[in-house]
RNA sequence: GGACCCGUGGUGUAGCGGCCCAACAUGCCAGCCUGUCACGCUGGAGAUCGCCGGUUCGAAUCCGGUCGGGUCCGCCA
């Protein structure tokens, strides 16, 4: 997908057409064909590379349409050649001359503009430049991270980057594109707001005109967007930023992009139909080139997702589902006797046995094996059982002498398991079992190279639990948006045991409740969500309430949106997705900064401009502020 | 808050207790070259090995701390 991976075309960036002719040229670099030979042009840009051949100089002339070689000759124009040999590398420089066809035999079939040259009349140097502190010219080099993102102008310079910038660029004008055609309206919401509830930590802004108060930066537009239904605007979008103070991975940044949009009169059906349409002409529009592996794209309940994938954002570019060894280990009497104590006694208490099969795996060495079991315990296994199936269908491995023949033959039937195959198990509570085996699956996967890197494969996971409990806190908590709706039939579930909001207990049948909430995933990423919303205010407060807000907490906290409630909120529902990583799963790149011109560190620093840094005596004054126990640094 | 990995001329790497005041490639500088396109050839400059401290007769190499970057857990949707 990416530049390091195709060289036949240097730079083919951008075919887009060329701007307006200026003082300092009639074309890009990019544009010149042997349709122009004989003509008169000027280029400008920077110097990709310089051949010196004495009395002859090569120029490779670059800008973001492409390449152009300039060709300078002592005898035809002794000046711009003078000029030529003081030409380095990242100059930036304005030739002047004629267009011509390439003698034949010397055409470069790997620069589109290959076929001709500028044949230089004369050569301005408009800029130097210092050696740059990395390769801007070659594709392949490997650069150091925080040296890219010292000068990152530097780095968007090369041919990579600038690609994945403009592909970002062609994403976001598809969003609009497909959101104008289908009657949305962009409405921009401040990012001076009031803090929000959302489980992130907030941003903090001090404010000047009323010291001692603070502005809290959106953790996403979530309660604007619903007031703007309330205000009759029916379809809204938005390219929003939003900021969340949480540690940051590959693909969270402190600061980052949605498509945030909601649309009002609608249902479950309606919203994710018509993302999906969206998502699909997006895609088609921006990477076109990029298979989608099913449309319409699979729904899973979220309950199955978790049993088949171990995943609520399941990549299903290759299969190796997850089985249930719960049948197989019973005895005739529907206990479980598998003569293996860990597992019977795991089913005994209510914990789950499960395994997938990794295909081909049979023949794994000590320390691969040592590996995956380290990688399971890491994430709360007690423990991974291995077991290889040999050429007579007998399974092998530490624990293959507690099976009876008949227990192996079923347990590989289950595993859909053949020779050579490598069956792992895990046996722990439900939750860990499933997350362990679904990170397994993804790791395997990724080792047996089981997805294809070309496709994009969307799909649906919907019907999350409402609230997780909070044993910290003795309350239920939103599993995603507190503002989510429950579906219809679980609605009388939104109570406690006692009846009483006010006490609530682990047990409560509101555990039990199902939200009308959907999560769009891409190959194995969290793409985005979303859900119908709660429009009713007293449905609202008593979800509120379950959560643990008091009637004071939620007027403070929700104030707003609960007395606009009151004056007629039509149903809604939206959804936000991550352009930031939609934009690096398009690029197939690891990390969300790839996609970003200008991206933090894992410690939250802007190494090029050396953010944050520390208030000035004025800031300090006007703020009405100062740093206590802050340890001394720098 | 925690675990792990990385830090050597401009860049990317090698060296991992004395053979190293550090090697290779590329870049840079100078000279030569009229058809190259990662041009070529010749010559040259350039790092005390992130920083601080320790161990040792001796440290780029071992140990501790610290700073910076990354991956992951927690956190986060």
């Amino acid at each position: 997908m990416d530049g390091s991976q195709n060289r036949t075309l240097e730079f083919p960036v951008s075919a887009q057409p060329a701007p307006l002719a200026t003082p300092y040229r009639t074309h890009t670099c990019g544009q010149l064909r042997v349709d122009d030979d004989g003509a008169d042009a000027r280029l400008a840009g920077w110097v990709h590379r310089r051949r010196d051949y004495g009395k002859l100089v090569f120029i490779d002339l670059r800008d973001r349409y492409g390449i152009t070689q300039v060709v300078v000759d002592a005898a035809d124009a002794p000046e711009a050649h003078e000029t030529a040999t003081r030409v380095r590398s990242e100059f930036v420089i304005a030739v002047e001359g004629v267009v011509a066809r390439r003698q034949p035999g010397t055409e470069n079939a790997k620069l589109e503009t290959g076929a001709v040259e500028l044949q230089a009349r004369s050569v301005r140097i408009l800029n130097e430049a210092k050696t740059p502190p990395f390769y801007i010219n070659d594709p392949d080099a490997t650069i150091d991270e925080s040296l890219r993102l010292r000068y990152r102008y530097l780095d968007i310079r090369r041919e990579a980057m600038l690609r994945r910038l403009v592909m970002r660029s062609r994403l976001v004008h598809a969003i609009r594109e497909v959101h104008h055609a289908n009657g949305f309206v962009e409405v921009e919401t401040p990012n001076l707001i009031k803090s929000t509830p959302e489980g992130a930590r907030d941003f903090i802004v001090p404010s000047r005109l009323q010291p001692g108060t603070v502005y809290a930066l959106p953790q996403s537009p979530q309660q604007l967007k619903q007031l703007l239904m309330v205000g009759g605007m029916d379809r809204y979008f938005q390219i929003a930023r939003c900021f969340r103070d949480e540690d940051m991975r590959g693909d969270r940044q402190p600061e980052f992009t949605q498509l945030d949009l909601e649309m009002s009169f609608v249902d479950e059906a309606t919203v994710m139909g018509f993302i999906e349409k969206m998502v699909i002409e997006v895609s088609r529009a921006t990477v076109p080139e990029r298979p989608i592996r099913s449309i319409p794209f699979p729904v899973f309940e979220y309950d199955d997702a978790m049993e088949r994938y171990g995943s609520d954002k399941p990549d299903i570019r290759f299969g190796m589902e997850l089985f249930d060894l719960a049948p197989v280990l019973a005895g005739p009497d529907g206990h479980p006797a598998s003569g293996f104590r860990v597992f019977d006694e795991t089913l005994a208490a209510g914990g789950r046995v499960k395994g997938i099969c990794a295909p081909g795996m049979g023949g794994a060495s000590r320390r691969e094996i040592d590996e995956l079991t380290e990688f399971a315990k890491r994430f709360g296994a007690r423990g991974l059982v291995h077991l290889s199936v040999q050429a007579g269908g007998e399974l092998h491995g530490p624990i293959a002498k507690f099976l009876s023949p008949e227990t192996q033959a079923a347990a590989r039937g289950a595993a859909g398991a053949g020779e050579g195959d490598l069956i792992l198990v895990v046996a722990d509570t439900a939750g860990t079992t499933n997350d362990v085996l679904g990170r397994l699956r993804v790791e395997l996967g990724g080792r047996l190279g089981l997805a294809n890197p070309d496709e994009l494969s969307y799909c649906w996971i919907h019907h999350f639990p409402m609230y997780q409990w909070d044993a910290e806190h003795h309350r239920w908590d939103a599993t995603h948006n507190p503002f989510s709706g429950v579906v219809p039939e679980d609605e009388p579930l939104l109570t406690t045991t006692s009846g009483d909001l006010g006490v609530r207990d682990e047990g409560d049948p509101a555990g039990r409740a199902k939200a009308m909430q959907y999560d769009i995933a891409l190959n194995g990423w969290e793409l985005g969500g979303g859900s119908v919303r709660i429009w009713d205010p007293q449905l609202l407060a008593r979800s509120f309430n379950l959560q643990g807000y008091t009637v004071e907490q939620m007027r403070e906290r929700f104030g707003a949106i609960l007395e606009a409630f009151e004056y007629g909120a039509p149903p809604h529902g939206g959804i936000a997705l991550g352009i930031d990583r939609w934009a690096a799963l398009f690029s197939n790149q690891a990390t969300i900064r790839e996609v970003m011109a200008f991206p933090k560190t894992q410690s939250g620093s802007d190494l090029m401009l050396e953010a944050p840094s520390t208030p000035d005596d004025e800031q300090y004054q006007e703020l009405g502020l100062r740093f206590v126990g802050v340890p001394e640094k720098r």
